[in-house]
DNA sequence: TTTTTGATTAACGATTTGTTAATCTTTATT
DNA sequence: AATAAAGATTAACAAATCGTTAATCAAAAA
């Protein structure tokens, strides 16, 4: 009895299935909160939200209207989620080749008035400048980057702030935990910029002193000084570049100090 | 235009949708390959598999029939795929109440070969001796509990050998980066049997000394001993027993050692 | 009574940390 | 040309922590 037997045997409708399945993408961007040259930036962790149209395609009133939402949408039948999510993400910002993660997958009965409908979250993490730059060329005033303090005080769709609230809580995670912290960077970066990104999410006085970290930073087996190199970037005196190395790290919470 | 029109409006067949929703369990737990009194535990990971019947309920050819399979099945409409892991893990082992923990989405086309099946995988924690128990009673043949070196020699059904090798990643790290280990031990433990927990996926030196561990153990923000409570199950001069808070702790790979 | 064994503490030099201070490099200012 | 300013980098030091070896403790077994 073979496996295409047992494949003819099977009857796919006995199985109630669900009315929908979509990909939604968390994307975070950091911003500089100054721009002036020979300055160390001030780093601002951002979240884009759009603001759902108040009719549809069709002209007829939409769903959820007017609340901010993540950007996503319906993933077609020949894709993963996370290939619908980086579609998405490309048609929504126009940027490609960023990292993408999925989350989690939220699936509460009842989360969508429209169905038994499924949603994979992502998040995505798109290095500075890139998204402010292309709100300044659109300017579509559906699509703005909120502060993570101002995000959670908005009206948003469906059960977005739960997704949102996870989002934030997980990418604080792998930005202390993994490497991904390097998708915010320039492939080459200063010990500051890197400080910068981390400050975003923690207060560890051996990553806030300037100190610390550049004695640090040249012991990390995962960074290395990009031998010769230097950029005025941050300061007028030029300052070293590093730059990741592909390595999983896994630092246990045993051995940490405290 | 409220919230109600714009659902009228909404045609939810303008959208294929899956065949299927199902979850999978990757059911971990430890064994202790010594059981006698007085000594220190040497465990071992395993992860519970069930070999996939021959025929099905309906005396047909089963599909991917013999292969090892993680236990799982269809979501129903009313539940959460974590409800429905929760669910079928009763189901499968009558164990409840143990950790379930949503760690991933396969979704690859073609994956299953009785349509667009999207799946949710899950890690569960049994505690120690749960399930050697229930083998032991049951003796059902179609149970077994492997571990983890054996485990991908084996042949699996559909896409489980990718499921399993994220679960094994997965789980390795929330071993040493949270405090999902209490899943595995009693609530009240000694320094050698959480020593000999994290010593299934680690071998960093300061937990696998016990002088090292003994030490240290006693400085864990998340981790506090129970004043007054010995025992004498792993050493017959009586040892402190310990217990973990509910505690939230994120340690950075930028301020670990190396 | 002695031996055995895991639990626990002691002790040591080596490493790393938090911190303050000093030095270096370049630009801006006078 | 001299000086001030500021971030990058190094120095220095006491305090904390680490890996390691050795010593001590407590109860059971011989």
């Amino acid at each position: 009895m073979s496996n295409e037997e047992a494949l003819k045997q099977y009857n796919i409708s006995k199985y109630k299935t669900p009315d929908g399945y979509t990909s939604d993408i968390a994307v975070f961007t950091i911003i500089p909160e100054n721009k002036e040259e020979h300055k160390p930036p001030k780093m601002s962790l951002k979240l884009m939200l759009i603001q759902r149209a108040l009719l549809n395609a069709e002209g007829d009133p939409n769903i959820e209207a007017g609340k901010w939402a993540l950007p996503g949408g319906f993933v077609q039948e020949d894709e993963t989620a996370l290939e619908a999510a980086k579609r998405e993400l490309e048609e929504e910002t126009g940027v490609v080749d960023v990292l993408i993660k999925h989350f989690g997958v939220y699936d509460k009965p009842g989360r969508d008035p429209r169905g038994w409908i499924i949603t994979n979250a992502h998040y995505a993490i798109v290095p500075m400048d890139y998204l402010s730059k292309r709100k300044a060329a659109d300017d579509a005033a559906e699509v703005e980057l909120y502060s993570i303090d101002e995000v959670l005080n908005l009206k948003l769709a469906f059960d977005h702030q739960n997704i949102i609230t996870d989002a934030i809580r997980i990418i604080t995670n792998d930005l202390l935990q993994t490497t991904v912290a390097k998708n915010f960077l320039p492939k080459n970066f200063t010990y500051s910029e890197l400080q910068a990104v981390l400050a975003t999410v923690t207060d560890e006085p051996s990553i806030l002193s300037e100190q610390s970290f550049a004695r640090k930073i040249k012991t990390l087996p995962f960074i290395q000084k990009v031998p010769g190199k230097k950029t005025q970037r941050t300061s007028k005196s030029p300052a070293a570049l590093y730059e990741f190395l592909e390595m999983d790290i896994i630092k246990s919470i045993y051995t940490a100090r405290y």
